[in-house]
DNA sequence: CTCGATCTGTACGCTATCGAACATATCGGA
DNA sequence: TCCGATATGTTCGATAGCGTACAGATCGAG
Protein backbone atom coordinates (compact mmCIF):
# COMPACT_ATOMS: atom_id res chain seq x y z
CA UNK A 1 0.00 0.00 0.00
CA UNK A 2 3.15 2.07 -0.29
CA UNK A 3 2.09 3.44 -3.39
CA UNK A 4 -1.86 4.33 -3.01
CA UNK A 5 -2.61 7.09 -4.68
CA UNK A 6 -3.89 10.57 -3.60
CA UNK A 7 -7.97 10.27 -2.48
CA UNK A 8 -8.17 13.23 -4.62
CA UNK A 9 -7.76 11.35 -7.67
CA UNK A 10 -11.28 10.49 -7.33
CA UNK A 11 -13.13 13.52 -9.24
CA UNK A 12 -15.84 12.95 -6.99
CA UNK A 13 -13.83 13.16 -3.32
CA UNK A 14 -12.03 15.91 -5.11
CA UNK A 15 -15.39 18.13 -5.34
CA UNK A 16 -15.91 17.81 -2.01
CA UNK A 17 -15.93 20.89 0.05
CA UNK A 18 -12.99 21.14 3.01
CA UNK A 19 -15.51 20.56 5.42
CA UNK A 20 -16.68 17.46 4.43
CA UNK A 21 -13.43 16.41 3.04
CA UNK A 22 -11.99 16.74 6.39
CA UNK A 23 -14.34 14.98 7.88
CA UNK A 24 -14.10 12.16 5.32
CA UNK A 25 -10.87 11.56 4.91
CA UNK A 26 -10.02 9.43 8.06
CA UNK A 27 -13.10 7.66 7.14
CA UNK A 28 -12.16 6.33 3.39
CA UNK A 29 -10.25 3.15 3.72
CA UNK A 30 -7.73 2.51 0.47
CA UNK A 31 -8.84 -0.69 -1.18
CA UNK A 32 -6.79 -2.89 -4.16
CA UNK A 33 -9.36 -4.03 -6.65
CA UNK A 34 -7.90 -6.78 -8.72
CA UNK A 35 -9.73 -7.78 -11.78
CA UNK A 36 -12.52 -9.80 -11.56
CA UNK A 37 -13.16 -8.72 -8.16
CA UNK A 38 -17.34 -8.02 -7.52
CA UNK A 39 -17.93 -4.89 -5.24
CA UNK A 40 -21.71 -5.68 -5.48
CA UNK A 41 -24.01 -8.66 -5.96
CA UNK A 42 -27.65 -8.88 -7.31
CA UNK A 43 -30.45 -8.08 -4.44
CA UNK A 44 -27.54 -7.98 -2.21
CA UNK A 45 -27.55 -4.76 0.36
CA UNK A 46 -24.42 -3.03 -0.22
CA UNK A 47 -21.82 -2.71 3.09
CA UNK A 48 -19.51 0.33 1.70
CA UNK A 49 -19.93 2.66 -1.89
CA UNK A 50 -16.63 2.87 -3.63
CA UNK A 51 -14.83 5.56 -5.12
CA UNK A 52 -12.20 4.49 -8.00
CA UNK A 53 -8.90 6.42 -8.17
CA UNK A 54 -7.21 4.32 -11.07
CA UNK A 55 -9.21 0.84 -11.26
CA UNK A 56 -12.24 0.94 -13.36
CA UNK A 57 -15.51 -0.88 -12.65
CA UNK A 58 -18.78 -2.47 -14.69
CA UNK A 59 -22.17 -1.95 -13.93
CA UNK A 60 -23.76 -5.12 -15.60
CA UNK A 61 -26.35 -7.47 -15.81
CA UNK A 62 -25.88 -11.48 -15.94
CA UNK A 63 -29.60 -13.13 -17.25
CA UNK A 64 -30.37 -16.68 -16.05
CA UNK A 65 -28.72 -18.31 -18.70
CA UNK A 66 -25.53 -16.62 -18.07
CA UNK A 67 -25.24 -13.98 -20.52
CA UNK A 68 -24.43 -10.72 -19.45
CA UNK A 69 -24.66 -7.07 -20.31
CA UNK A 70 -22.76 -4.15 -19.30
CA UNK A 71 -24.90 -1.61 -18.29
CA UNK A 72 -22.10 1.16 -17.41
CA UNK A 73 -18.64 2.14 -16.71
CA UNK A 74 -17.29 3.82 -13.72
CA UNK A 75 -13.38 4.82 -13.32
CA UNK A 76 -12.13 8.05 -11.19
CA UNK A 77 -14.88 10.34 -12.07
CA UNK A 78 -17.63 8.17 -9.83
CA UNK A 79 -18.82 6.40 -7.42
CA UNK A 80 -19.85 2.77 -7.15
CA UNK A 81 -23.38 1.99 -5.35
CA UNK A 82 -25.62 4.93 -5.67
CA UNK A 83 -28.81 2.66 -5.37
CA UNK A 84 -27.30 3.42 -1.62
CA UNK A 85 -28.09 6.66 -1.09
CA UNK A 86 -30.91 6.31 -4.08
CA UNK A 87 -32.78 4.48 -1.77
CA UNK A 88 -33.37 0.14 -1.56
CA UNK A 89 -29.91 -0.26 -0.93
CA UNK A 90 -29.23 -2.93 -4.21
CA UNK A 91 -29.96 -3.52 -7.41
CA UNK A 92 -30.24 -6.36 -9.27
CA UNK A 93 -27.07 -5.64 -11.25
CA UNK A 94 -23.89 -6.69 -10.60
CA UNK A 95 -20.38 -4.45 -9.84
CA UNK A 96 -17.19 -6.06 -11.13
CA UNK A 97 -13.68 -4.41 -11.51
CA UNK A 98 -12.84 -4.44 -15.42
CA UNK A 99 -9.71 -2.91 -14.80
CA UNK A 100 -7.59 -3.32 -12.27
CA UNK A 101 -6.24 -0.41 -9.74
CA UNK A 102 -6.88 1.08 -6.75
CA UNK A 103 -10.10 3.07 -4.70
CA UNK A 104 -11.29 4.09 -1.71
CA UNK A 105 -14.44 2.68 0.06
CA UNK A 106 -16.65 4.47 2.51
CA UNK A 107 -18.93 2.23 4.98
CA UNK A 108 -22.03 2.31 4.30
CA UNK A 109 -23.92 3.99 7.27
CA UNK A 110 -21.58 6.95 7.16
CA UNK A 111 -22.68 7.36 3.07
CA UNK A 112 -26.07 7.69 4.07
CA UNK A 113 -25.47 9.96 6.91
CA UNK A 114 -23.21 12.26 4.55
CA UNK A 115 -25.81 12.50 1.84
CA UNK A 116 -29.08 12.96 4.36
CA UNK A 117 -27.28 16.21 5.75
CA UNK A 118 -28.43 17.49 2.21
CA UNK A 119 -25.87 19.73 1.17
CA UNK A 120 -23.37 19.52 -1.17
CA UNK A 121 -22.55 16.28 -1.06
CA UNK A 122 -26.14 15.51 -1.87
CA UNK A 123 -25.92 17.55 -5.03
CA UNK A 124 -22.50 16.17 -5.97
CA UNK A 125 -24.06 12.97 -6.43
CA UNK A 126 -27.30 13.60 -7.43
CA UNK A 127 -25.70 15.30 -10.52
CA UNK A 128 -23.30 12.58 -11.12
CA UNK A 129 -25.97 10.15 -10.87
CA UNK A 130 -27.70 11.75 -13.39
CA UNK A 131 -24.72 11.00 -16.01
CA UNK A 132 -25.06 7.63 -14.96
CA UNK A 133 -28.46 7.23 -16.42
CA UNK A 134 -27.31 9.06 -19.61
CA UNK A 135 -25.16 6.62 -19.88
CA UNK A 136 -26.95 4.09 -18.88
CA UNK A 137 -29.92 5.29 -21.65
CA UNK A 138 -27.52 5.77 -24.77
CA UNK A 139 -26.15 1.90 -23.65
CA UNK A 140 -29.95 0.98 -24.06
CA UNK A 141 -29.73 3.17 -27.57
CA UNK A 142 -26.40 1.51 -28.39
CA UNK A 143 -27.49 -1.74 -28.34
CA UNK A 144 -30.27 -1.39 -30.32
CA UNK A 145 -29.09 0.54 -33.67
CA UNK A 146 -25.50 0.34 -33.55
CA UNK A 147 -22.97 -2.14 -35.65
CA UNK A 148 -20.48 -4.07 -33.51
CA UNK A 149 -17.50 -2.05 -34.82
CA UNK A 150 -18.64 1.27 -33.94
CA UNK A 151 -19.63 0.17 -30.04
CA UNK A 152 -16.10 -1.47 -29.64
CA UNK A 153 -15.00 1.98 -31.19
CA UNK A 154 -17.02 3.38 -28.41
CA UNK A 155 -16.23 0.68 -25.34
CA UNK A 156 -12.56 1.73 -25.48
CA UNK A 157 -13.65 5.47 -25.86
CA UNK A 158 -15.24 5.00 -22.51
CA UNK A 159 -12.60 2.79 -20.70
CA UNK A 160 -9.63 5.39 -22.06
CA UNK A 161 -10.95 8.00 -20.74
CA UNK A 162 -11.18 6.20 -17.44
CA UNK A 163 -7.24 5.13 -17.50
CA UNK A 164 -3.94 7.38 -17.83
CA UNK A 165 -2.16 7.03 -20.79
CA UNK A 166 -3.14 4.90 -23.86
CA UNK A 167 -2.62 0.90 -23.03
CA UNK A 168 -6.03 -1.23 -22.01
CA UNK A 169 -5.37 -4.72 -20.20
CA UNK A 170 -8.06 -6.54 -21.85
CA UNK A 171 -8.66 -10.08 -23.78
CA UNK A 172 -11.32 -9.80 -25.95
CA UNK A 173 -13.42 -12.42 -24.16
CA UNK A 174 -14.18 -9.57 -21.76
CA UNK A 175 -14.60 -7.23 -23.80
CA UNK A 176 -16.69 -9.50 -25.14
CA UNK A 177 -18.47 -10.15 -21.96
CA UNK A 178 -19.06 -7.02 -21.32
CA UNK A 179 -20.86 -5.87 -24.71
CA UNK A 180 -22.98 -8.84 -24.53
CA UNK A 181 -21.57 -10.44 -27.71
CA UNK A 182 -19.46 -13.10 -28.66
CA UNK A 183 -15.91 -12.84 -28.35
CA UNK A 184 -15.30 -13.89 -32.24
CA UNK A 185 -17.35 -10.96 -32.88
CA UNK A 186 -14.95 -8.87 -30.93
CA UNK A 187 -11.63 -10.30 -32.69
CA UNK A 188 -13.52 -9.35 -36.17
CA UNK A 189 -13.95 -6.11 -35.18
CA UNK A 190 -10.75 -5.71 -33.65
CA UNK A 191 -8.97 -6.84 -36.27
CA UNK A 192 -10.72 -3.90 -38.62
CA UNK A 193 -9.24 -1.47 -36.42
CA UNK A 194 -6.16 -2.87 -36.09
CA UNK A 195 -5.74 -3.23 -39.93
CA UNK A 196 -6.85 0.60 -39.84
CA UNK A 197 -3.71 1.57 -37.60
CA UNK A 198 -6.20 2.33 -34.71
CA UNK A 199 -5.00 0.11 -32.23
CA UNK A 200 -2.60 -2.65 -31.96
CA UNK A 201 -3.25 -5.34 -29.53
CA UNK A 202 -1.77 -8.76 -28.44
CA UNK A 203 -2.85 -10.99 -25.58
CA UNK A 204 -4.45 -8.80 -23.61
CA UNK A 205 -2.98 -5.55 -24.07
CA UNK A 206 -4.35 -3.26 -26.47
CA UNK A 207 -2.27 0.26 -27.19
CA UNK A 208 -4.59 2.50 -28.99
CA UNK A 209 -2.45 4.50 -31.63
CA UNK A 210 -5.01 6.62 -33.14
CA UNK A 211 -7.65 8.35 -30.41
CA UNK A 212 -9.25 10.75 -33.27
CA UNK A 213 -9.82 7.96 -35.16
CA UNK A 214 -11.57 6.08 -33.01
CA UNK A 215 -13.97 9.15 -32.51
CA UNK A 216 -14.60 8.90 -36.14
CA UNK A 217 -15.65 5.51 -36.14
CA UNK A 218 -17.74 5.27 -33.33
CA UNK A 219 -21.43 6.18 -33.11
CA UNK A 220 -22.66 9.33 -31.76
CA UNK A 221 -23.27 7.74 -28.53
CA UNK A 222 -19.93 8.84 -27.09
CA UNK A 223 -20.22 11.85 -27.95
CA UNK A 224 -23.59 12.22 -25.96
CA UNK A 225 -21.88 10.86 -22.97
CA UNK A 226 -19.10 12.31 -22.86
CA UNK A 227 -21.06 15.94 -22.97
CA UNK A 228 -23.34 15.19 -20.43
CA UNK A 229 -20.57 14.45 -17.71
CA UNK A 230 -19.02 17.09 -18.51
CA UNK A 231 -21.73 18.65 -18.50
CA UNK A 232 -22.68 17.45 -14.59
CA UNK A 233 -19.09 17.04 -13.67
CA UNK A 234 -17.07 20.15 -14.45
CA UNK A 235 -15.45 19.56 -11.91
CA UNK A 236 -13.85 16.07 -13.20
CA UNK A 237 -11.66 18.59 -15.66
CA UNK A 238 -9.86 19.62 -12.31
CA UNK A 239 -6.80 16.89 -11.95
CA UNK B 1 -61.63 19.53 -17.65
CA UNK B 2 -65.16 18.42 -15.70
CA UNK B 3 -63.84 15.14 -15.55
CA UNK B 4 -60.39 15.51 -14.42
CA UNK B 5 -59.34 12.17 -11.90
CA UNK B 6 -58.44 12.76 -8.44
CA UNK B 7 -54.50 14.11 -9.17
CA UNK B 8 -53.89 11.21 -6.19
CA UNK B 9 -54.53 8.79 -8.96
CA UNK B 10 -50.67 9.25 -9.53
CA UNK B 11 -48.97 6.97 -6.90
CA UNK B 12 -46.27 9.60 -6.08
CA UNK B 13 -48.52 12.28 -5.22
CA UNK B 14 -50.62 9.99 -3.93
CA UNK B 15 -47.79 8.95 -1.21
CA UNK B 16 -47.27 12.57 0.08
CA UNK B 17 -47.41 12.96 3.43
CA UNK B 18 -50.57 15.31 4.37
CA UNK B 19 -48.43 18.37 5.18
CA UNK B 20 -47.28 17.77 1.59
CA UNK B 21 -49.88 17.37 -0.41
CA UNK B 22 -51.66 20.31 1.11
CA UNK B 23 -49.11 23.04 0.42
CA UNK B 24 -48.93 20.74 -3.25
CA UNK B 25 -52.50 20.65 -3.88
CA UNK B 26 -53.38 24.54 -5.25
CA UNK B 27 -49.95 24.17 -7.23
CA UNK B 28 -51.17 21.43 -9.28
CA UNK B 29 -51.82 22.25 -12.63
CA UNK B 30 -54.25 19.91 -14.48
CA UNK B 31 -53.34 18.94 -17.94
CA UNK B 32 -54.39 17.22 -21.12
CA UNK B 33 -51.67 14.86 -22.70
CA UNK B 34 -52.69 14.31 -26.11
CA UNK B 35 -51.21 11.47 -28.49
CA UNK B 36 -47.46 12.66 -29.56
CA UNK B 37 -47.28 15.90 -27.20
CA UNK B 38 -43.75 16.52 -26.49
CA UNK B 39 -43.27 17.38 -22.54
CA UNK B 40 -39.30 17.99 -23.41
CA UNK B 41 -37.01 18.13 -25.51
CA UNK B 42 -33.50 17.15 -25.50
CA UNK B 43 -31.14 19.60 -24.09
CA UNK B 44 -33.84 22.07 -22.88
CA UNK B 45 -34.61 23.35 -20.29
CA UNK B 46 -37.21 22.17 -18.03
CA UNK B 47 -40.21 24.51 -17.21
CA UNK B 48 -42.36 21.87 -15.21
CA UNK B 49 -42.30 17.96 -14.12
CA UNK B 50 -45.23 16.14 -15.02
CA UNK B 51 -47.42 13.56 -12.81
CA UNK B 52 -49.56 11.25 -14.99
CA UNK B 53 -52.45 10.24 -14.00
CA UNK B 54 -54.18 8.08 -17.16
CA UNK B 55 -51.59 9.40 -19.64
CA UNK B 56 -48.48 7.40 -20.47
CA UNK B 57 -45.11 9.10 -21.83
CA UNK B 58 -42.15 7.67 -23.27
CA UNK B 59 -38.43 8.59 -22.50
CA UNK B 60 -37.10 8.07 -26.01
CA UNK B 61 -33.63 9.27 -27.74
CA UNK B 62 -33.70 10.47 -31.66
CA UNK B 63 -30.57 9.31 -33.23
CA UNK B 64 -29.22 12.44 -35.66
CA UNK B 65 -30.37 10.16 -38.39
CA UNK B 66 -34.11 10.17 -37.24
CA UNK B 67 -34.49 6.45 -35.50
CA UNK B 68 -35.47 7.06 -32.22
CA UNK B 69 -35.44 4.34 -29.32
CA UNK B 70 -37.11 4.12 -25.99
CA UNK B 71 -35.29 4.43 -22.80
CA UNK B 72 -38.09 4.18 -20.01
CA UNK B 73 -42.40 4.84 -19.94
CA UNK B 74 -43.58 6.34 -17.44
CA UNK B 75 -47.37 6.32 -16.37
CA UNK B 76 -49.38 6.86 -12.99
CA UNK B 77 -46.55 5.09 -10.80
CA UNK B 78 -44.15 8.07 -11.97
CA UNK B 79 -43.05 11.71 -13.01
CA UNK B 80 -41.52 12.86 -15.77
CA UNK B 81 -38.57 15.46 -15.75
CA UNK B 82 -36.56 13.91 -13.11
CA UNK B 83 -33.64 15.71 -14.42
CA UNK B 84 -34.69 18.99 -12.93
CA UNK B 85 -33.89 17.77 -9.09
CA UNK B 86 -31.31 14.91 -9.98
CA UNK B 87 -29.31 18.02 -11.53
CA UNK B 88 -28.68 19.49 -15.38
CA UNK B 89 -32.36 20.96 -15.66
CA UNK B 90 -32.18 18.73 -18.90
CA UNK B 91 -31.20 15.59 -20.64
CA UNK B 92 -30.07 14.37 -24.17
CA UNK B 93 -33.84 12.66 -24.41
CA UNK B 94 -37.24 13.24 -25.36
CA UNK B 95 -40.58 12.58 -23.57
CA UNK B 96 -43.61 11.61 -25.50
CA UNK B 97 -46.87 10.78 -25.09
CA UNK B 98 -47.09 7.81 -25.79
CA UNK B 99 -51.20 7.37 -24.73
CA UNK B 100 -53.44 10.06 -25.03
CA UNK B 101 -54.58 11.04 -21.22
CA UNK B 102 -54.58 13.11 -18.12
CA UNK B 103 -52.12 14.53 -15.65
CA UNK B 104 -50.95 17.58 -13.27
CA UNK B 105 -47.77 19.30 -13.62
CA UNK B 106 -45.84 21.52 -10.98
CA UNK B 107 -43.35 24.31 -12.47
CA UNK B 108 -40.22 23.78 -12.39
CA UNK B 109 -39.18 26.42 -9.82
CA UNK B 110 -41.58 24.65 -7.36
CA UNK B 111 -40.59 21.50 -7.52
CA UNK B 112 -36.91 22.20 -6.62
CA UNK B 113 -37.74 24.00 -3.91
CA UNK B 114 -40.23 21.15 -2.46
CA UNK B 115 -36.89 18.81 -3.25
CA UNK B 116 -34.74 20.82 -1.56
CA UNK B 117 -36.25 20.33 1.81
CA UNK B 118 -35.01 17.17 1.80
CA UNK B 119 -38.22 15.47 3.53
CA UNK B 120 -39.84 12.65 2.68
CA UNK B 121 -40.36 13.99 -0.64
CA UNK B 122 -36.75 13.84 -1.86
CA UNK B 123 -36.14 10.33 -0.47
CA UNK B 124 -39.91 9.35 -2.47
CA UNK B 125 -38.35 10.82 -5.90
CA UNK B 126 -35.45 9.33 -5.38
CA UNK B 127 -36.73 5.82 -4.81
CA UNK B 128 -38.54 6.28 -7.60
CA UNK B 129 -35.67 7.65 -9.66
CA UNK B 130 -34.00 4.51 -8.69
CA UNK B 131 -36.55 2.28 -9.94
CA UNK B 132 -36.35 4.08 -13.53
CA UNK B 133 -32.62 3.21 -13.55
CA UNK B 134 -33.60 -0.37 -13.12
CA UNK B 135 -35.95 0.06 -16.07
CA UNK B 136 -33.14 1.72 -17.98
CA UNK B 137 -31.02 -0.59 -17.56
CA UNK B 138 -33.42 -3.65 -18.03
CA UNK B 139 -33.83 -1.77 -21.90
CA UNK B 140 -30.15 -1.68 -22.25
CA UNK B 141 -29.82 -5.99 -21.71
CA UNK B 142 -33.28 -6.16 -23.92
CA UNK B 143 -32.32 -4.24 -26.57
CA UNK B 144 -29.30 -6.23 -26.57
CA UNK B 145 -30.12 -10.01 -26.18
CA UNK B 146 -34.00 -10.80 -26.75
CA UNK B 147 -35.70 -11.29 -29.77
CA UNK B 148 -38.27 -9.10 -30.94
CA UNK B 149 -41.39 -11.35 -30.47
CA UNK B 150 -40.45 -10.83 -26.19
CA UNK B 151 -39.86 -7.74 -26.19
CA UNK B 152 -43.04 -6.96 -27.90
CA UNK B 153 -44.62 -8.85 -24.74
CA UNK B 154 -42.37 -7.25 -22.42
CA UNK B 155 -43.60 -3.54 -23.78
CA UNK B 156 -47.18 -4.45 -23.76
CA UNK B 157 -47.00 -5.54 -20.33
CA UNK B 158 -45.44 -2.59 -19.24
CA UNK B 159 -47.84 -0.67 -21.30
CA UNK B 160 -50.82 -2.14 -19.23
CA UNK B 161 -49.41 -2.02 -16.06
CA UNK B 162 -50.14 2.07 -16.65
CA UNK B 163 -53.75 1.47 -17.96
CA UNK B 164 -56.78 1.01 -16.18
CA UNK B 165 -58.37 -2.17 -18.50
CA UNK B 166 -56.74 -4.35 -21.10
CA UNK B 167 -57.02 -2.15 -24.27
CA UNK B 168 -54.17 -0.24 -25.52
CA UNK B 169 -54.74 2.70 -28.37
CA UNK B 170 -51.38 2.05 -30.51
CA UNK B 171 -50.57 1.51 -34.22
CA UNK B 172 -48.16 -0.66 -35.18
CA UNK B 173 -46.10 1.93 -36.31
CA UNK B 174 -45.87 3.33 -32.79
CA UNK B 175 -44.57 0.43 -31.06
CA UNK B 176 -42.23 -0.17 -33.75
CA UNK B 177 -40.77 3.83 -33.42
CA UNK B 178 -40.43 2.79 -29.48
CA UNK B 179 -38.77 -0.52 -30.17
CA UNK B 180 -36.63 0.96 -32.16
CA UNK B 181 -37.13 -1.13 -34.82
CA UNK B 182 -39.59 -1.47 -37.79
CA UNK B 183 -42.49 -1.45 -38.65
CA UNK B 184 -43.14 -4.57 -40.13
CA UNK B 185 -41.11 -6.97 -37.88
CA UNK B 186 -43.58 -5.43 -35.09
CA UNK B 187 -46.47 -6.97 -37.53
CA UNK B 188 -45.32 -10.37 -37.45
CA UNK B 189 -44.41 -10.43 -33.78
CA UNK B 190 -47.65 -9.37 -33.62
CA UNK B 191 -49.40 -12.03 -35.31
CA UNK B 192 -47.74 -14.37 -33.61
CA UNK B 193 -49.10 -12.99 -30.40
CA UNK B 194 -52.70 -12.78 -32.39
CA UNK B 195 -52.41 -16.78 -33.55
CA UNK B 196 -51.42 -17.97 -30.08
CA UNK B 197 -54.69 -16.33 -28.93
CA UNK B 198 -53.04 -13.94 -26.38
CA UNK B 199 -53.79 -10.54 -28.19
CA UNK B 200 -56.36 -9.02 -30.57
CA UNK B 201 -56.06 -6.41 -32.61
CA UNK B 202 -57.18 -3.65 -35.49
CA UNK B 203 -56.26 -0.38 -36.75
CA UNK B 204 -54.53 1.16 -33.68
CA UNK B 205 -56.58 -0.82 -30.74
CA UNK B 206 -54.85 -3.59 -29.05
CA UNK B 207 -56.76 -6.21 -26.88
CA UNK B 208 -55.08 -8.17 -24.40
CA UNK B 209 -56.89 -11.57 -23.91
CA UNK B 210 -54.52 -13.73 -22.13
CA UNK B 211 -51.83 -11.50 -19.92
CA UNK B 212 -50.86 -14.51 -18.12
CA UNK B 213 -50.12 -15.71 -21.55
CA UNK B 214 -48.07 -12.55 -22.42
CA UNK B 215 -46.43 -13.12 -19.04
CA UNK B 216 -44.97 -16.34 -19.83
CA UNK B 217 -43.79 -15.38 -23.44
CA UNK B 218 -41.79 -12.17 -21.85
CA UNK B 219 -38.68 -12.52 -21.06
CA UNK B 220 -37.28 -12.03 -17.71
CA UNK B 221 -36.68 -8.26 -18.28
CA UNK B 222 -40.33 -7.21 -16.91
CA UNK B 223 -40.32 -9.22 -14.37
CA UNK B 224 -36.90 -7.81 -12.97
CA UNK B 225 -38.58 -4.10 -13.49
CA UNK B 226 -41.72 -4.98 -12.12
CA UNK B 227 -40.30 -6.26 -8.93
CA UNK B 228 -38.49 -3.31 -8.33
CA UNK B 229 -40.57 -1.37 -8.90
CA UNK B 230 -42.83 -3.03 -5.91
CA UNK B 231 -39.78 -3.25 -3.79
CA UNK B 232 -39.03 0.11 -4.13
CA UNK B 233 -42.62 1.98 -4.58
CA UNK B 234 -44.78 -0.03 -2.67
CA UNK B 235 -47.34 2.85 -2.16
CA UNK B 236 -47.70 2.00 -5.72
CA UNK B 237 -50.24 -0.78 -4.46
CA UNK B 238 -52.30 1.90 -2.18
CA UNK B 239 -55.39 2.45 -5.29
C1' DC C 1 13.06 -26.17 -23.24
C1' DT C 2 8.87 -28.22 -23.15
C1' DC C 3 4.06 -28.58 -22.21
C1' DG C 4 -0.28 -26.95 -21.01
C1' DA C 5 -2.97 -22.94 -20.73
C1' DT C 6 -4.48 -18.87 -22.69
C1' DC C 7 -5.37 -15.75 -26.36
C1' DT C 8 -6.42 -14.79 -31.09
C1' DG C 9 -7.74 -16.02 -35.92
C1' DT C 10 -10.68 -18.50 -39.39
C1' DA C 11 -14.44 -21.01 -41.45
C1' DC C 12 -19.31 -22.42 -42.19
C1' DG C 13 -24.10 -22.82 -42.01
C1' DC C 14 -28.06 -20.63 -39.51
C1' DT C 15 -31.40 -17.14 -38.14
C1' DA C 16 -33.33 -12.69 -36.97
C1' DT C 17 -33.78 -8.52 -38.56
C1' DC C 18 -33.28 -5.12 -42.21
C1' DG C 19 -34.69 -2.30 -46.36
C1' DA C 20 -37.67 -1.79 -49.93
C1' DA C 21 -41.60 -2.56 -52.65
C1' DC C 22 -46.16 -3.60 -53.00
C1' DA C 23 -50.99 -5.70 -51.73
C1' DT C 24 -55.04 -5.57 -48.95
C1' DA C 25 -58.23 -3.88 -45.71
C1' DT C 26 -60.72 -0.51 -43.10
C1' DC C 27 -62.00 4.04 -41.56
C1' DG C 28 -64.04 8.63 -42.07
C1' DG C 29 -65.27 12.62 -44.50
C1' DA C 30 -67.01 14.86 -48.99
C1' DT D 1 -71.39 5.96 -51.58
C1' DC D 2 -67.06 6.75 -53.05
C1' DC D 3 -62.27 8.15 -52.25
C1' DG D 4 -58.14 9.21 -49.99
C1' DA D 5 -55.81 8.31 -45.87
C1' DT D 6 -54.36 5.16 -42.65
C1' DA D 7 -53.28 0.58 -40.84
C1' DT D 8 -51.86 -4.01 -41.60
C1' DG D 9 -50.03 -8.08 -44.30
C1' DT D 10 -46.65 -10.27 -47.59
C1' DT D 11 -42.60 -11.02 -50.16
C1' DC D 12 -37.65 -11.13 -51.25
C1' DG D 13 -32.84 -10.48 -51.29
C1' DA D 14 -29.16 -8.70 -48.21
C1' DT D 15 -26.52 -8.81 -43.97
C1' DA D 16 -24.94 -8.78 -39.18
C1' DG D 17 -24.28 -11.50 -35.64
C1' DC D 18 -24.78 -16.38 -33.67
C1' DG D 19 -23.10 -21.17 -32.47
C1' DT D 20 -19.76 -24.38 -33.25
C1' DA D 21 -15.55 -26.24 -34.35
C1' DC D 22 -10.91 -25.98 -34.82
C1' DA D 23 -6.10 -24.04 -35.90
C1' DG D 24 -2.20 -21.23 -34.81
C1' DA D 25 0.39 -18.31 -31.72
C1' DT D 26 2.37 -16.95 -27.44
C1' DC D 27 3.03 -17.05 -22.62
C1' DG D 28 4.60 -19.00 -18.15
C1' DA D 29 5.56 -22.75 -14.95
C1' DG D 30 8.25 -26.63 -14.10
Amino acid sequence: MADMPDPRKNHLLAALPPAEWHRWQPLLEPVELPLGQVLYEPGRTLSHVYFPTTAIVSLLYVMEDGASAEIAVVGFEGIVGVSLFMGGGSTPSRAVVQSAGLGYRLAADVMKQEFNRAGPVLHLLLRYTQALITQMAQTAVCNRHHSLDRQLCRWLLLSLDRLHGNELSMTQELIANMLGVRREGVTEAALKLQKAGLIRYARGRITVLDRPGLEQRTCECYAVVKKEYDRLLPDRLAT
